[in-house]
Formats: structure tokens, C-alpha cells, sequence
DNA sequence: GAAAAGCCTGAAGTGGCTTCAGGGTCAAGG
DNA sequence: CCTTGACCCTGAAGCCACTTCAGGCTTTTC
């Protein structure tokens, strides 16, 4: 199967299959006559499985480490273990986040209900206020 | 008051002001005869709006454009409204799918309880499964 | 007068791609 | 046989919001 199969039997575009090649995410694959890429089921399979790590929110280079723990398998699995943990904790803090922000958005957005002039508008008297107190907050 | 006050009284590292400046978010500044730079108050309170806009997950780019609407005071603030309207949509569809990630990520993790061989990895067969299932999910 | 702290510039690096310029290859149709 | 169009190739540059680096000047402190 050539790159364009592949990027159609994935939905990962063609330049980014090129890009993990070179990113050593992908094993280099055989060529044509014509030096056209040949892929084989193991990469339609390799190509899934980083985009689902990537999904997961995982770095390419937390993606590699796990294609390496892959291709150990008589190694531990604590690494994937470890990974796993530190994502969580990770995406649970920018949940947190998030929700501030929506509160604080939210809030800002109250401050101006029918569109009126700059110097009178709400919202951007409360973003210069709320610019100059923001250091006492922290 | 020169760079590295205006950095410690706005906890902004001095190489991202000076990207500011070259970026034009920051008017620039007079400078002294040995040519270091001289903010005004005026200069700490556009560096506090960046940053408050920026913890509002703005980008630099929509920042610009409402620095622009506080210039020039007598128009409509449609163009704040607007804006914000669209982040608030941004930060509730990136939250939703933090969700997902995050009920994702701890099911998975629950697939290995103790560290074992990577061969039996209960998460390495599973993000391998659902990377292949993937996309009939889809 | 020398060391240390502070400042300057321009360029390159980061991540995870995307886009662009300028080509080569291959199958189908005229 | 030739051309058109779909498909593929490479290397380099662009994106965002900074950060880091290399190499050098200025000012303060001892």
C-alpha cells in the first residue's frame, strides 16, 4: 500500500506520515521502482497506535518511549504505569483550570450586555481592572 | 524604570518584553544613553492587560486586536463581545473533551493494578486494541 | 581597576505539525 | 506516442508564543 492509502485508511495526512518517518515514530518502509513509500499492515497498525496515544494527549516523545517498552516485551511495565499517572495528574490540573477560566469568561461577558461604546464598555474596563489588581490575587 | 524592574514587578521574564516589543503588543520605549530601555507606568499597565488577556487563553494575535479597540475609544465594543463569545464556545468544547480524556486515561490505567512483563501489560493490550478499533468509533 | 550584575542584539530552537516550491512517476485517454 | 492528471518525492520555511544561546556593551560595587 502507498502513503496515500494509508493517509485515506487513517485520516492522518500524507505529510505527517512523512514527518513520523522522519521523527523515527515510523520504521522506514520499503520503496518502489519509482521511489514511492510501500507500507505494510504493521504500519497501518503503528500509525493507529500513535495517533491514539496522541489523542490521549501524549507527546511524541511519550509516544516513543511506549513504542519502545512495545518492542521490549520481556521488560517491566512500570513505565507505561509511571506515564500514565503523571497524564492523569496532568489532565486533571488543566481541567481545573479550564473551569476557572470558564467562571472567569462567563463573568467578564456579564459585564457587557448590549454593544455600546469602547470607552464606556464593561468588559474592557474589567479586563484593565482586573489587569492591574491580578498580582495581589496571586 | 528599566527591563529587569518591569520583569520582577510583573513576574514577565525580560526576553518575553522584549518579545512584545517586536511583536508591537508594547509601544517602545525610550531609552537611556547607554541604551537600555525606560518604561513608563503606562508601559506596566499594557504588560499586566497582556498578560491577564493571555491567562484568558487569548492569543497574542486577539490580544493585538483588543489593545486596538482600546485605542480608539468612541467605536462599538462588538468586536470584544464577539471575541469572548467565541472563546467561552473554545474553553467549554476543549473542557467536554478533557472529560472524555480523562474518564479515557483513568479506565486504562485501571487495566494494570501491578507492574508485570510488558507482554502482559493490560494497557499495552489495550491501547493496542483500541487503537485498532479506533476508528470504527469514529 | 576589576569583578559582578545588568543590559543589548540577532539568530536559532521548541513541538507538532502544515505549507510551499519545484520537481519526478505512472496509468488512462486521445 | 504523447499528454493530461493523479499521485508521489525532497528540502526548506512557516506557524505560535516563547525560550535559549552566543557574543558583547554598560553600570554598579568593592
Amino acid at each position: 500500500m502507498q502513503i496515500g492509502e494509508l493517509a485515506r485508511s487513517t485520516g492522518v495526512k500524507i505529510e505527517t506520515i512523512r514527518y513520523y518517518e522522519r521523527e523515527q515514530l515510523l520504521p522506514v518502509p520499503q520503496r518502489t521502482d519509482g521511489n514511492y513509500r510501500l507500507y505494510s499492515p504493521r504500519h497501518v497498525e503503528q500509525l493507529r497506535f500513535i495517533r491514539y496515544c496522541r489523542s490521549l494527549d501524549m507527546s511524541l516523545e511519550e509516544v516513543r518511549i511506549l513504542i519502545g517498552v512495545l518492542d521490549t516485551p520481556s521488560g517491566s511495565c512500570q513505565t507505561v504505569n509511571a506515564l500514565l499517572d503523571e497524564k492523569i495528574v496532568e489532565v486533571d490540573a488543566r481541567v481545573n483550570e479550564l473551569h476557572k477560566l470558564q467562571d472567569q469568561l462567563r463573568q467578564l461577558r456579564g459585564h457587557c450586555q448590549q454593544p455600546d461604546e469602547v470607552k464606556t464598555c464593561g468588559i474592557l474596563m474589567e479586563l484593565n481592572r482586573s489587569a492591574g489588581i491580578d498580582k495581589a490575587q496571586i
